[in-house]
RNA sequence: GCCGGGGUGGUGGAACUGGUAGACACGCAGGACUUAAAAUCCUGUGGGCCGCAACGCCCGUACGGGUUCGAUUCCCGUCCCCGGUACCA
């Protein structure tokens, strides 16, 4: 663009664009346009800025709506064109609610506590809180120009410390409470004092720690206040504990389970050690069951909640004590399937069970010592990629089965995990593989227990049919039958009971970090001069992150806080020196939108009470079992503690799907002279040995490359040296679909394409690409379509040479049929986030009302109204051209549709005959309510069955359906 | 392996609850306008056959079966792709 002028007659701009034209001869030839999208969003988004078009009040006569998006951690490298798809459609959405009448919150923040703000620091030394500021206002920047309706007066931050405050004093109250078994729910740790004192602890019900020492009420009298407090602290659901971690050396941090992918830690792929270490943890297992009763009432994908249902990991089984022969211990087994019992003809403890040293007998301790040895050597992801090897050691040991007496041999082995269950399992090798496989590599006996398995001698057969042998008391039952049998002699025996297991482990809540929130915990040594954890009390919150020279561990191994000289709770004790991990700040961060400023409260009542839950909340599904799963868990904390209103937080869930890269490559032929490369067009790469190399998808156009962009790009060549073999003339790239990222150079800025296209093109292009949840790769290509699109609908208010097109003259029937006909899909639509679909019935509209006449004005405006939401900046100035005040469309009502406008002039509708067979019929339109005689059926076979059958009468029935009665 | 979701033109993708498969868009081809190009507009575009042509016919929604007057849609089996998860007892 060179120039802008002149606004003849009607507001409107105009301006000039060159159009390729002939450099050399210095001659350019130009066209008039009207649409400058340049003008048009800058003018509405200062519009929306200074009139504060967004803010929304906590207090409406209108429903409230919440619509939420994930929000983002600021990262260095700024937005993509695939961080926007979700915003866009919230967005969208939110604008839609408000046309319906409701009263909006949408609010964005950042979640601005994390690592590569760290790493960072670490290798400059630039402070983390400096370079996240940087990045959080190119990401506002970037945001607010795709002009999104967000009420920015309530932007957070996670690592402001006036919003960590509230995060540290959450953990305060966590670490207040306990968890009431029979009341099923958090209470503060003063009612389990109380219950302490009037009656111990051999009766309360208490998610807790394992090696709680049991004591009466009088006992508890007798303890000292530090004893007490103590005692206390193995119940709290925040507590500390020695618990075998994901430690990653190359990051110097703890990691949780899903931050560990495959034994390599998701952020840099570093290997991950599990190591002993005294940690904060959180008892989310006290919530296992109500997270996993949650997802019935919450609408979120079905997959979505399998992934929470399978992290949980609910399995209903058995406990099943096993006396050792000649030990007073028993060894103590979880299973799924008691009613195998009698099929046992081996146990298996992990290799870490306690009682592997006790139980071993002299002759075997080498062969176990070798073992142990062996497992320690192989790391996490060998033992994971290499599941076909059976091994494993006899311990020398034998258990006698409780059922029928029978000596059983104790092995260990590595499939056994420590961590689940009771770290023992009953071997079953008629009934289970791995205990099969063992059975064989060992040779012990395989002993079928339902005569329905088969082949057991080739592989186990884990049938539930059929009726047990060899079974002792069980023999003859079917599954149900005798399980239930099983568990009630067990119970009535004292061996056992039934249980409920779950894989879901308690969290770690501490990180080796300095760029996090600081846990608001001093310590204090005890009697026995061993530190003991404290609270810092809430008046005296925020605990701040103090300065620090250094953004690595210390030499001693510290985390980072380490290096904070003098850094001491009242000059005197030591404080926590890990930070919490990631997602403490965003497991609560919505309701801090609802009252943002709040300083003497996380939000205050009326704002929760107002405001309650989130009603759509859209994000990546990557986030299934860390985030969401830790928003639930503190969700439901807070409402037991009363703090909240809703037991879940997000009651409708949509995915986007990630917008992959499209990356493009160049071919290098190998060999040859390294100074003289030749490049080889992708369709004759075949013919010649080749090299792919990555090329910026910035200088490739509908697959062909830019050959000389290429050369300037790329210091080792120039025009002499680097040869091009062509096809058609031009260099085809090849393409692959690929993450996008910057070292595959395929990023495409979302700045790049509104600079060129506008933001109303590219929110409709995004909409446009295909179905929300899907993931798709980015591809400018067709983005012309909708740029278009755009274009022709400014066309339907100017012509071509800046002509106002628009009339007050009544609307066209046909007019009218069109635009309802789009309202209702469009309400359809967007309702099931069916937005590519949407963008195609506006695309319909606009070619179909542009190829009539007539400009009434009064469709036009429904037109606008119903098409702000994709693109609002067009809309908005459209709307004031129409002559309504400026800004107003954002409120307008969304237009109701009339059924009238919506049947053709003849229906076409199913048929039901004899409410049995179907077919289309056709009749004319102005027959309806009376006696139809003609009508077309659709179907051969049909007219050929009613050949010869008089049509009584046809039913109009609803739903479209028509009855004939013959 | 298990769980979840998919497979439709050259491409992205439409198709309500079983009722004209391929909407909309990209790309491509032809045309109009232009000294030319761009932009814009118009026409055509799943494959095949017959024909001057309108019309018409056959085949087509991964593959093989089935139910039905009628199947992209429902059922059974096979293959492939994507996402999650993995010695969980």
């Amino acid at each position: 663009m060179i120039s802008v002028t002149g606004i003849p007659g009607r507001k409107k701009i105009l301006f000039l664009r060159p159009i390729g034209g002939n450099h050399k001869k210095n001659l350019f030839y130009f066209v008039m346009s009207e649409y400058n999208h340049h003008q048009i969003e800058r003018k509405w988004q200062a519009f929306w800025e200074e009139q504060k078009t967004f803010q929304v009040a906590n207090a409406s006569d209108k429903p409230k709506f919440y619509v939420l998006d994930m929000f983002p951690y600021p990262s260095g490298a700024g937005l993509h064109v695939g961080h926007p798809l979700g915003y866009i459609a919230s967005d969208i959405y939110a604008r839609y609610k408000r046309l319906k009448g409701f009263n909006v919150l949408h609010p964005m923040g950042f979640d601005s506590f994390g690592l590569p703000a760290e790493q960072y620091a670490i290798q400059t030394g630039q402070h983390p809180a400096v370079t996240t500021e940087e990045n959080i206002s190119r990401y506002i920047a970037q945001l607010k120009n795709l002009g999104f309706s967000y009420d920015w007066s309530r932007e957070v931050r996670t690592s402001d410390p006036a919003y960590y405050r509230w995060t540290q004093w959450i953990f305060s109250e966590l670490f207040n409470s306990w968890y009431n078994v029979e009341t099923d729910r958090a209470e503060r740790i003063e009612t389990l004092v109380k219950r302490f004192e009037s009656e111990g602890n051999q009766v309360v019900k208490a998610v807790a720690d394992e090696d709680v020492p049991l004591f009466s009420a009088s006992e508890w009298a007798g303890f000292t206040a530090e004893e007490k407090y103590k005692i206390t602290l193995k119940y709290r659901l925040a507590y500390l504990a020695e618990a075998t971690v994901n430690w990653c050396a190359a990051l110097g941090s703890v990691l949780s389970n899903d931050e560990v992918k495959d034994g390599v830690s998701e952020r840099g792929g570093f290997p991950v050690e599990q190591k002993l270490m005294r940690q904060w943890m959180m008892r989310i297992t006290a919530y296992a069951q109500r997270l996993l009763d949650g997802l019935g009432t919450i609408d979120w994908t079905d997959s979505l909640k399998e992934q929470q249902r399978n992290w949980i990991g609910r399995s209903v089984g058995a406990m099943v004590s096993f006396d050792l022969d000649g030990h007073s211990e028993k060894i103590t087994v979880f299973t799924t399937r008691v009613d195998t019992i009698y099929g046992v003809t081996f146990m298996v403890i992990a290799p870490e069970h306690e009682l592997v040293d006790k139980i071993t007998t002299d002759a075997q301790k080498s062969v176990i010592a070798a073992y142990k040895e062996e497992v320690k050597k192989r790391s996490e992801l060998d033992r994971v990629s290499d599941v076909k090897t059976v091994s494993g050691a006899f311990t020398g040991a034998y258990t006698i089965n409780p059922f029928n007496g029978e000596k059983i041999p104790v092995f260990i082995a590595d499939y056994v995990l420590a961590g689940y269950g009771t770290g023992a399992v009953m071997a079953v090798p008629s009934g289970d593989q791995r205990d099969w496989n063992f059975a064989k590599h060992f040779d012990l006996p395989i002993i079928p227990i339902l005569d329905a398995q088969k082949d057991i001698e080739k592989q186990a057969d884990a049938t539930k049919e059929g009726r047990y042998i060899n079974s002792g008391i069980i023999d003859g039952l079917t599954y149900q039958e005798a399980t239930d049998k099983l568990i009630a002699w067990l119970e009535n025996k004292g061996k056992g009971k039934g249980k409920i297991n779950y894989r879901l482990r308690d969290a770690v809540f501490g990180r080796q970090r300095y760029w996090g929130e600081p846990v608001p915990v001093y310590f204090k040594n005890d009697a026995d001069g061993a530190p003991l954890p404290y609270l810092i009390p809430d008046d005296e919150l925020p605990l701040e992150l103090p300065a620090i020279d250094q953004y690595k561990p210390t030499e001693t191994g510290e985390p980072p806080l380490g290096r904070a000289a003098g850094w001491k709770y009242k000059g005197e004790y030591d404080y926590e020196l890990s930070t919490m991990p990631g997602w403490a700040g965003s497991s609560w961060y919505w309701y801090r939108y609802m009252d943002p400023a709040n300083n003497s409260a996380f939000a205050s009542e009326d704002a929760v009470a107002y405001w309650k839950d989130v009603d759509l909340y859209v994000g990546g599904t990557e986030h299934a079992t860390g985030h969401l799963l830790y928003s639930r868990f503190w969700n439901k904390f807070m409402k037991d503690r009363g703090f909240v209103q809703e037991e879940e937080p997000f009651k409708k869930l949509i995915n986007q799907g990630m917008i992959q890269g499209r990356s493009s490559f160049v071919y290098r032929i190998k060999g040859g002279d390294a100074a003289k490369p030749v490049f080889v067009s992708a369709g004759l790469k075949d013919q010649y040995e080749t090299t792919a190399l990555h090329v910026d998808v910035n200088i490739v156009t509908n697959d062909v490359l830019d050959v000389q962009k290429f050369i300037e790009t790329r210091k080792d060549l120039t025009n002499d040296n680097a040869e091009f073999l062509l096809e058609d003339g031009q260099y085809k790239c090849g393409v692959e679909i690929e993450k996008m990222s910057k070292s595959k150079f395929n990023v495409v800025n979302p700045d790049d394409i509104v600079a060129r296209y506008g933001a109303d093109t590219l929110r409709l292009y995004e909409m446009f690409l295909g179905p929300l949840e899907q993931a798709k790769p980015w591809n400018t290509n067709g983005i012309d379509g909708t740029y278009r699109f755009i274009r022709k609908l400014w066309r339907l208010f100017y012509s071509d040479n800046g002509q106002w097109l628009v009339t007050d003259t009544p609307p066209s029937e046909a007019e009218l049929k069109v635009l309802h006909r789009v309202i209702k899909k469009v309400e359809e639509d967007i309702e099931q986030f069916s937005f590519n679909t949407t963008v195609s019935a506006f695309m319909v509209l606009v070619n179909e009302l542009g190829s009539m006449k007539t400009r009434s004005k009064a469709v036009l405006q429904d037109l606008l109204v119903i098409l702000a939401p994709f693109a609002p900046h067009i809309t908005e100035e459209l709307w004031q051209a129409v002559g309504n005040q400026a800004g107003t469309i954002s409120t307008a009502a969304f237009p109701k549709w009339e059924e009238r406008y919506l049947v053709d002039d003849v229906f076409e509708y199913p048929v039901q005959i004899n409410g049995k067979v179907r077919a289309t019929i056709s009749f004319p339109l102005d027959t309806p309510g009376s006696e139809i005689e003609e009508a077309v059926l659709s179907n051969e076979a049909v007219i050929k069955w009613l050949e010869g059958k008089p049509l009584k009468k046809f039913i109009i029935v609803p739903k479209r359906i028509i009855n004939v009665v013959v």
